[in-house]
DNA sequence: CTCCTTTTCTTGACTCATTCCAAAAAAGAC
DNA sequence: GTCTTTTTTGGAATGAGTCAAGAAAAGGAG
């Protein structure tokens, strides 16, 4: 949970203005991590009717690029957004029923940026997605 | 390279019909890999005029789920097709301009599929994407 | 080689996340 | 309170990818 003020001090730090669909969406990315685009807009719309779904995205945007939320988006899904961005922690995604969940990293702060060989680039970032299936999916799959 | 017999005795073994729009597609993937979709569909037609794009999506689609081909979709950027397949590599994506690279896995075969917490998830692949800039791209932005 | 069954390819319409644009509204500064 | 800048709105557009039904081709049996 977030409150409208910690929202509010969030954005203000961020230099970003203070608007009623900014704390909405903030907030609501806070409550519902890992929430696609259109989940977030019927979150905020619940607290604040009208709200346009442009408005939504550029909210959305400009947090992400703010770094106050970040995005993920794992193969074969749309836009997923989540509250944690400080640390460096990686996802699960189910292959069945597209379920996120956080893992923590296992080696440490920033663990894989090491390739075998980068062909030259300049390595800022290692994002680790763990493919499998949740545990309700599991289930579903034995007993089928 | 790949030569049309190769391409055809690859489709027998998965099982699958040897069509002129298959072995096109998949000799077209050998040779651009990480190409999308829309670059496959105008490499097969330089070989092949008058394939739709409805039957390169197919293909893409047989031949992926068949394990010829392997499907990336880096974050913001449409599916890729690759042609290897059995070994257990990653990839380097380029924040400015998207180009990809492959990059063997540092620690072996199948290396990071150890999450910290896995949630009761059945983990069976630990898909790995470095984030960072190419040698052009970076050579761009230091001289700008 | 010819016929039949099954799979694949074509054509065209359609979905849906996301983006673009110009005008109206709200924030923050003075 | 007024002004300037930034946001939000509303509506239309883009574009990757999908769906559906009929036509065509591949593989196998006789």
């Amino acid at each position: 949970m977030l409150t409208t003020v910690e929202a509010e001090q969030m954005l203000r730090s961020a230099d970003l203005r203070v608007t009623r669909p900014r704390t909405a969406v903030l907030a609501a990315v806070y409550e519902h991590p890992h929430a696609d685009t259109d989940s977030i807009a019927t979150a905020v719309r619940h607290d604040l009717a009208d709200v346009s779904t442009q408005a939504i995205y550029d909210v959305l945007r400009a947090l992400t690029s703010a770094g106050l939320i970040r995005q993920i988006e794992p193969a074969g899904s749309v836009a997923r957004y989540e509250s944690r961005v400080a640390d460096n922690h990686h996802h699960v995604v189910c292959r069945s029923c597209g379920a996120i969940a956080d893992v923590d990293c296992a080696t440490g702060e920033t663990p894989c940026l090491t390739a075998s060989n980068d062909h030259g680039f300049v390595i800022d970032e290692a994002e680790v997605v763990y493919w499998g299936h949740c545990p309700t999916c599991t289930s579903n799959l034995s007993t089928t």
